[in-house]
DNA sequence: GTAGCCAAGGTGACAACGTCATCTGAAACT
DNA sequence: AGTTTCAGATGACGTTGTCACCTTGGCTAC
């Protein structure tokens, strides 16, 4: 833990600076609240500093995704390779760490999940070049995008192992979008529990078990 | 279709001005898009003017989200009260009209539903006297939770006659909150249908018949 | 009918924000 | 040592949400 000298650690430190603040401030306020002024400042930098690392708000917001991905790829991951850990209980524990996302920084999770705005090309100019020199071999809503399938490519082999090879993807397709909506309308203060007369828990339950009687009886 | 006199007409027409305006930018580029200003230009006022009838660019909104509301409230009930439907079918329509939601206005289906932000109270001030002059008896968002509550109901209806009064709320929810999370990861492109080999209708499908099953065998 | 009232709307102003162009200084390279 | 390169600082500009203040033309009380 030397004191930075090299350029590039320096520049390194700035960056993760600069990803730390965004979360966090992400967390307190939203993206509204997530000011480059203000990310800059928590970073020990000025305004314009971030525009060395990330292409503008945009970019760093989905940097923070890709981030946040990796981390929820890594927990399933392992979860998936635990062998204290039965298959349901994998499963279960899957579909919790996402909806405990939307419950414990729903900004980030809306920013998880948000439209995907930029189509490939169309702006033919040197832009992409100029891009993909900013941040590494590729853009950055590629890294986010890879970083997402690898969550899941995890959560597959778990609907799998449990499912079976035949139903898995289907299966996992349904268990995933409706963990995601459990997770959704949660955070948007839709699923009022009085009047729903459940819980998170046993819709996640009832999820569970449906995969499971069907995997037994293919 | 007399030219307008009477002032309380002529407010009414800039109100309903301003928030068609306000759909057409949300629809067009998200909240992003939808500018105080440019909505007064297409609604032939001023800047200022919408303050007269919502509070701020939020109050707008949550008005815009609530008449969508009870939109779809409206199109459900008449979906339940179709004679020509079995209650299967009425059952599918209901959540396709979310999810074609999702689909045709996905910055619509957002806004929709986007996170409750305001913690009744807190803010001690005079300004709730004001909020509740101006948007009428009560504050928009309470119209838009009480459009999006008839909205559930008019749903629940539909299960209770599909799966039985017992089970109704939990089938209901769980039905409801993996239509929402269809159509919001199909919106956020999370939904590869390649690599999932499924589609949203065969996922709808599925749903469908998972409770049409269950409610048989009770 | 006329004088006053009141709310819809117009206008100016301000602070905050994203973004770019330009400048600077020090590390890195030859 | 001289040159290049790049992280960072700074100034500036356009846009936006919001408020304070003003104007005007229907509405109401007499």
């Amino acid at each position: 833990m030397g004191v930075m000298t090299t350029r590039a650690e320096s520049a390194a430190a700035t960056r993760r600076a600069l990803l730390d603040a965004a979360a966090e401030l992400l967390d307190l306020g939203g993206p509204e609240a997530v000011t480059l002024r203000e990310v800059g400042a928590r970073a020990g930098v000025t305004r314009g500093a971030p525009y060395r690392h990330f292409t503008g708000k945009d970019s760093l917001l989905t940097a923070v995704a890709a981030e946040s991905w990796e981390r929820i790829g890594d927990q399933v991951h392992a979860l998936r390779t635990d062998p204290a850990l039965s298959a349901s209980e994998k499963l279960r524990g899957a579909l919790r760490a996402l909806i405990d996302v939307g419950r414990n920084q729903p900004h980030l999770y809306q920013v998880l999940f948000r439209r995907r705005a930029n189509l490939p090309g169309q702006l033919g100019d040197g832009m992409d070049r100029i891009r993909r020199q900013l941040c590494g071999p590729e853009g950055d809503p590629a890294v986010a995008d890879r970083a997402a399938e690898r969550f899941q490519d995890e959560f597959l082999d778990i609907v799998a192992a449990l499912a079976g090879e035949r139903n898995a993807r289907h299966y996992g397709a349904l268990l995933l979008t409706s963990a995601h909506g459990i997770a959704g309308m949660e955070l948007s203060g839709h699923l009022d529990t009085d009047k729903w007369h459940t819980t998170v828990d046993e819709l996640v339950d009832t999820l569970v078990r449906m995969v499971t009687d069907a995997g037994e009886m293919t």
